[in-house]
DNA sequence: GCCCGGAATATGTCTATACATAAAGACCAA
DNA sequence: TTGGTCTTTATGTATAGACATATTCCGGGC
């Protein structure tokens, strides 16, 4: 919702204005932001000044610095399973098992009238519905119900999802500042035994995600895991001091 | 296993000497650090090079700065679910449950001789097993078992867990750097069954997950949740460039 | 005792400058 | 083409000083 409020400081200023470039996507990863001495003369001040705010979108991990070569834009974080978005077909494949996905249904429709968090997602425009099955080894490994934005992730609309998943393909399109997952454990119904092929009433890993950028609900998903033969993992260090 | 390597360069040695006096538990939560100008006195440094290593800190969540006041040793984290260790019973009791807490055993032993893990984690001292089970509104909740190093934390040898689970106490008494989850989904077992007091083959998450503070390993625990009545929920931002 | 205002002080921001260092690019030789 | 030097250049580290600002502290007036 909010944007950011541009802090009063001159180094946050600059900061958040490589920032907001840079989440907005007008620059991309790799690409070269301006020079320090750019900068300088840009914002009328000292080297020292934009050091700092540079300094500050590197410890942020929006930012690498090359000597000599110039400050890039990061390449977005390939993944950390669980406390990160995972992406199924590269897990799968680390294992050293074959990957393969299909494609059940996908549907442009508008949000539930009576659900309010479609319509929160929605935000006035259409949902892309996509339903499909992650395969290991010819086996069914993963049921994915997923729901996309369109108003903030206009592209989708132009992509089928045959033989793409729409996580990978949204992990390659789209920027991500904030997710929220819930992890349980089910017994399968009828619809998820039937799909992943397993005993009824036997244990699933069920995983929903929200994800969002600068506030804008970008996709909703549920992934039900086939039994025992899957766990997230992840490892991560203590959360402290939350910044802004 | 190793120590931090102390940088070559001077900002980075002050911060991590702090770092270390930090972590170390030499300096304890709401402690002062030394002023920057004690500091540059130490390093014969200018207070521009004290203060970017105090605020790589500010970055990294130990310290936080007041005006006038100092510096200061930041409060551990608060906890923010499953990216962090969750403390079972503040989350039962956020929920307006009421919390209870039943330790089943309690042995001091030595680890395993085929077990390689756990000799890693005893390190040539003794291991503490402590199984238990937490309850909300009476009714069993998750089965919990956790081995502790001794030699990692002598201090755990003097508290029995009857009263205070293993979990909260460690989170009260040893600070950790490092964590490792695993998380799935299992069909409840004989042993589990009757503990939880659910159904025989009920879908039930299993957590295990093993706890580092500076490379030592401190602990490892397996939880066991009851049902579909628990989900481990968090919010994360991306996992970007790794440090250090 | 209590409230308010001023002095003291530690951090916060910024400048201008200096030298170090990694690496891209150019140049030259085999 | 290949391979090795040398130059150039943008960032990396550090200094010394200036002024701003938020608090704590202290003392005076009521």
């Amino acid at each position: 919702m909010s944007h950011a409020p541009a802090s009063d400081t001159l180094h946050a200023r600059i900061r958040s204005s490589i920032e907001r470039k840079i989440l907005s996507g007008a620059w991309k990863p790799g690409d070269r932001i301006p020079f320090e001495h750019e900068l300088m003369e840009k914002y009328q001040c000292s080297r020292m000044t934009v050091s700092k705010a540079i300094a500050d979108l590197v410890s942020a991990g929006l930012v690498v610095r090359r000597r000599r070569a110039g400050s890039f834009v990061a390449q977005p974080p390939v993944h950390l399973s669980i406390l990160d978005i995972p992406d199924i077909q590269a897990e799968i494949r680390q294992r050293g098992q074959e990957y393969s996905y299909k494609r059940i249904a996908r549907a442009v429709r508008k949000s539930a009238r009576g659900n309010a968090e479609e319509q929160a997602l929605a935000d006035g425009g259409l949902l892309l519905a996509v339903e499909c099955l992650h395969s290991a080894n010819k086996r069914p490994f993963a049921l994915e119900r997923r729901l996309i934005a369109l108003k903030a992730v206009p592209s989708a609309a132009d992509a089928n999802f045959a033989h793409v998943s729409p996580g990978a393909w949204l992990l390659d399109h789209v920027p991500w500042t904030q997710a929220e997952h819930r992890v349980s454990a089910i017994s399968a119904d009828v619809a998820v035994s039937d799909a992943l092929e397993i005993d009824p009433r036997a244990a699933c890993l069920r995983l929903e995600r929200r994800t969002w950028r600068n506030g804008v609900a970008i996709t909703h998903v549920v992934q039900t895991f086939a039994g025992e033969s899957y766990h997230l993992a992840g490892s991560f260090t203590p959360t402290r001091a939350k910044r802004r």
